[in-house]
DNA sequence: CTAACATATGAACATTTATTCATATATTCA
DNA sequence: TGAATATATGAATAAATGTTCATATGTTAG
């Protein structure tokens, strides 16, 4: 009761978590890197898309914390950020298998 | 390589359900059906919002089967479907949480 | 059967969002 | 320093989505 405010805070912000996971685009990032680190332009040509497009999305995942950044010369890494982005996506994947 | 597309498939078919836990008023009703089974007017009052916005997002749980219906006279009552939303739910909690 | 109540549905509207195009920024190499 | 390459960013556009309003459907009580 006394909580019950912070609580639908908290729902508002959890919707945020999942709207980021909410695109395929997105969710086909996080699985590339889910073998391990990649460059804008890997990814890019690894899912077909212009760099632009996965430049945006990129943007969209760092500001939610789930990719990491890494500069190595010209080209710029993007890795996974914490275990909690694969096994949000291993939970979701369980639902989707049933 | 095989299965590449298969599983591009899979993660729209993922993107599409985290779409369904990307929104505040979706996930506010299923954390009320938390507690059990509520009727759209027991969910609608309880959310403080009108009575069409919460059918139309019950059909969306409906639809992807994440709650389940029940009548019982001129009430519907409407109960989480199975336990991945929960697990699902608060896996993303764990994130936010951190 | 009809009035009252609970829920569902369709259309309209406003808002959000993903992509594209053009261009800016940053880094390396000659 | 200047050209080439990699990435980021802003504006524009199209598509998707949530809410509201009006109304339809279904159920019970009288």
């Amino acid at each position: 009761m006394t909580d019950k405010i912070p609580e639908t805070e908290l729902l508002f912000e959890l919707a945020d978590l999942f709207k980021v996971f909410g695109d395929s685009t997105r969710l086909r990032v996080m699985y590339t890197l889910f073998d391990g680190e990649s460059s804008v332009g890997e990814i890019a040509e690894a899912l077909n898309m212009e760099q632009s497009a996965i430049s945006h999305q990129l943007r969209v995942l760092r500001t939610n914390k789930l990719v990491k950044v890494r500069r190595d010369g010209k080209q710029i890494y993007y890795s996974l950020d914490d275990d909690h982005v694969k096994k949000i996506i291993e939970t979701g994947l369980d639902h989707v298998l049933e």
